[in-house]
DNA sequence: AGCCAGGCCAAGC
DNA sequence: GCTTGGCATGGC
């Protein structure tokens, strides 16, 4: 029961309220779409380090960043690793922004930037436009997996933001927390190498 | 001292 | 289509 494991969570670990979390960019949507793009496949604690970065540097939009050397940028998110990459995939973003205008984007029209894939362009469709977007990691995959509702941990993006977003009422701050829970349960406890002595979930759950 | 983190893309079957 | 390797830093 998808919606029944939300209720459970939220309850066990309260409201995450997690975008916008600074305010100390340009604009909500600028500080979620750099801290979407920062934090692939990287702790957020380094993220962090990198976006106190760009606020004492004064780079708090995607246009300053499109204003500044690759160099410059180098320095400025190297804690959030692979830092060229995700130099390229924020000019990238701040380019098509440029002559797109943030009105009417959406999922589709963000994918089609590089370096922006599926959860990515959920994430900043969600928190940043808020847009009805589920948003998948791999969190959300393995809890599901392990909880017995999906056949395989490398199921298709699609089908598991399928699965999620038929059993859930459609309102933006159920999508929002809902995936925050997620990654505060998969901190916690459903890691790769899980800690499920002490998961409340555990009575619930199919590998425990 | 490894292993892992809120992915994505290109290349090779 | 699916699998694999590269990208990189910092915390536990």
């Amino acid at each position: 029961m998808i919606y029944q494991l939300y209720k459970n969570l939220l309850k066990m670990y309260g409201k995450q309220n997690w975008w916008p979390v600074s305010g100390k960019f340009k604009s909500d949507f600028d500080e979620v779409a750099i801290g979407a793009v920062l934090t692939q496949n990287t702790n957020w604690n380094n993220v962090e380090k990198a976006l106190k970065n760009l606020i004492d540097t004064g780079k708090t939009s995607l246009e300053d960043i499109l204003q500044s050397s690759d160099e410059e940028l180098y320095k400025i998110i190297k804690p959030a690793g692979f830092y060229r990459q995700k130099t390229k995939t924020l000019k990238n973003l701040a380019a098509f922004i440029e002559k797109e205008s943030v009105e009417n984007l959406n999922r589709d029209k963000l994918l089609s930037v590089k370096g922006i894939g599926e959860e990515t362009a959920d994430t900043i469709a969600l928190y940043g436009l808020n847009q009805l977007e589920f948003v998948v990691d791999k969190y959300t995959k393995r809890l599901l997996f392990r909880l017995g509702l999906l056949k395989s941990e490398n199921e298709k993006y699609f089908n598991v933001k399928q699965l999620m977003e038929k059993n859930l009422p459609p309102d933006i701050e159920v999508y929002k927390e809902f995936h925050a829970l997620i990654v505060e349960h998969g901190k916690r406890y459903c890691r790769k190498n899980p800690l499920c002595d002490d998961c409340p979930l555990k009575d619930k759950c199919y590998n425990s």
